[in-house]
DNA sequence: AGTGAAATGACCATAAT
DNA sequence: ATTATGGTCATTTCACT
């Protein structure tokens, strides 16, 4: 698939993590290269997917959304098919700021923004516990975001 | 606070959530703005808070994170000074990519990454357990990211 | 609109394999 | 020799006033 990361790399995904949008410039200087190799290696990184995209971190609070959920999930043991299209149904709503399948007690986690309670119910009520194949939903409001969405951490080797 | 986002606001917005690094001029002619006043723009939603950084989404598994779990933490009763420090050691381990207080049964949750299984037990055993305070300790793998880090909606007013 | 800075690509140098 | 690294320079494009 490729071959190992350079210590410029890991450096160069170090900063890019927490400076999405630095200059490539300012990103070589940083990491002690030049402009065009630094640039070079960014690419690669891209093109390897190693470097999924970028985002810009947007503050919910000043979008509206003051209530931030998570959302447990149980599934009724059904044929395969029916988790397929519940779980494209689940992507498809916006509420839904991130969702992954478990092992164990839970089977769905979503993690999920709402202008407020109310429309939170409206959500939780109107178009989770409606989907089929849904057994069981429970939500715990967030109370504070203690660490929210850290870098991924870039080992030294 | 700040006057109400413009519709080219918005947009910014929702363009730059996934695609972080476009340039002000790409930007610019996708949301239907001269460079100008689209920079313009982007500044002041920087200055303004709304957009509260950028970052570049790298690939856990190319960074050799094969494990991701849930770990639910229920707490004891005890001193809030208590509660304060757990909560700065968990902010401190680098495993631990996201963590949130909740409202209800789990006191918090934390999103972690391991290289492998081995090292998410003694993660959890030897770094979670033993924090003064903890009274239980829950873990889930994840075995899919059905949406994995989406953008915050940007509702048109 | 204009000026200085940045991005980008072609090409060169060095070192390790 | 080949591969991986990094650098320099020249040109186009962009950021910013």
């Amino acid at each position: 698939m490729r071959r190992p990361l350079s210590p410029s790399d890991r450096r160069i995904l170090r900063t890019l993590q927490n400076e999405g949008r630095i200059t490539n410039a300012a990103l070589a200087e940083k990491v002690g290269l030049a402009a065009s190799p630094c640039l070079r290696r960014l690419k690669a990184l891209e093109d390897d997917g190693i470097i999924e995209g970028y985002r810009a971190i947007v503050s919910r609070k000043a979008l509206g959304f003051t209530v931030e959920a998570f959302v447990f999930i149980k599934l009724e043991q059904s044929e395969p098919g029916w988790r397929t299209r519940l779980v494209e149904r689940l992507k498809d709503y916006e509420e839904v700021i991130a969702c992954h399948a478990l092992a164990g007690e839970v089977d769905l986690i979503v993690h999920a923004v709402a202008k407020d309670i109310e429309s939170f119910g409206e959500f939780t009520m109107n178009r989770l516990l409606t989907l089929p194949g849904v057994a069981d939903v429970r939500s715990s409001f967030v109370l504070s975001n203690i660490k929210p969405m850290a870098p991924i951490p870039v080992p030294d080797h």
